[in-house]
DNA sequence: ATGACTACCAGAT
DNA sequence: ATCTGGTAGTCAT
């Protein structure tokens, strides 16, 4: 069914970065609405307000997908494929252990999780510095601490108090401050996958439960393009039944898209949620899948 | 009590 | 043959 979207004129400042994934937003919620159906590229325009031509290339800019690439590309058949691939890989794959740097995840992060008292302390002695960067999937609020980073949420303009009131909710007894300066480079390091190099990881601190860090340590394993069902990450760290469970300390990531909770699914390929938004999720998911093309 | 889970079963298409 | 919806186990917060 097709939603009677408002001929909304966009007045100002459409040329901002920003702004693009409001444009893109509004198309991925158009295709994962109405992706049964196939829509042409030309009503994908319609809808969004502008030319067919227009459409394509920004898109194609922002992703590295047409519009219809990405739709196939966050199709359940696909997803499911990247879940049969081959599961194994998280037994075998990186040789990871709490401290030592490894490859993980193509981005290149090193890792180290909080001990369990620092962890109760709730954040209790640590500076946490903040600051908010246009991303490739809106506005990035990155935070970081002396030891590397230590959470990164993502929000859309004008909720910008929401996402930092959702983040300093989880250390809250740490002492938060603006500064964006010591924040920028991360997101340059984290968004521009040209900067995704072994010789500078990416320092970052878990600070969770055990289970929580064991659980985000799994994320960490997955490679880009590849998916993992909630049930195969429970096997991983040995809890089987634990699915559920695991779904509640994949939510709780604090790190997200650098440990990418956005690639844990349902057994079935379903999207099964977000705790930024489903339509983050399949953006990510589908930009990933640009990069991969492009490479 | 509550889920970003699953396996399973009953109807419906 | 498939899809949909409800149900009953599960387990760390």
């Amino acid at each position: 069914m097709t939603i009677a979207t408002q001929p909304h004129t966009i007045l100002l400042d459409e040329a901002k970065p920003g702004h693009e994934y409001d444009v893109v937003r509004r198309v991925i919620e158009d295709i994962s609405e109405n992706y049964r159906d196939q829509p042409s590229l030309e009503e994908l325009a319609a809808n969004a307000g502008m030319s067919p031509t227009a459409l394509q290339k920004l898109f194609t800019r922002w992703a590295g997908l047409s519009p219809k690439g990405f739709l196939q590309a966050v199709t359940l058949d696909h997803a499911r494929r990247l879940l049969a691939s081959d599961l194994p890989l998280l037994e075998t794959a990186y040789e990871v252990g709490y401290s030592g740097p490894g490859r993980l995840h193509d981005l290149f992060v090193t890792h180290e999780a909080m001990s369990p008292g620092e962890f109760k302390a709730r954040g209790g002695g640590l500076s946490m510095r903040y600051g908010f960067h246009i991303c490739p999937f809106g506005l990035a609020l990155v935070m970081v601490t002396d030891r590397g980073l230590a959470g990164l949420a993502f929000c859309d303009p004008g909720s910008e108090r929401e996402a930092l009131a959702d983040m300093q909710g989880r250390w809250p007894n740490a002492h938060h401050f603006e500064d964006m300066g010591a924040t920028a480079p991360y997101a340059a390091r984290i968004f521009d996958p040209a900067n995704w190099r072994s010789d500078q990881p990416l320092r970052v601190v878990l600070i969770g439960t055990d289970f929580q860090v064991s659980v985000w340590n799994a994320l960490l394993k997955i490679p880009m393009g590849k998916a993992v069902a909630y049930s195969d990450i429970a096997s991983d760290i040995g809890r089987p039944k634990a699915s559920r469970a695991v779904g509640a300390a994949v939510g709780a990531n604090p790190v997200s898209f650098v440990v990418p909770c956005h690639r844990a699914v349902g057994k079935s390929g379903a999207l099964t949620g977000y705790h930024w938004g489903l339509t983050r999720k399949r953006a990510i998911l589908g930009w990933e899948a640009g990069q991969l093309a492009t490479r």
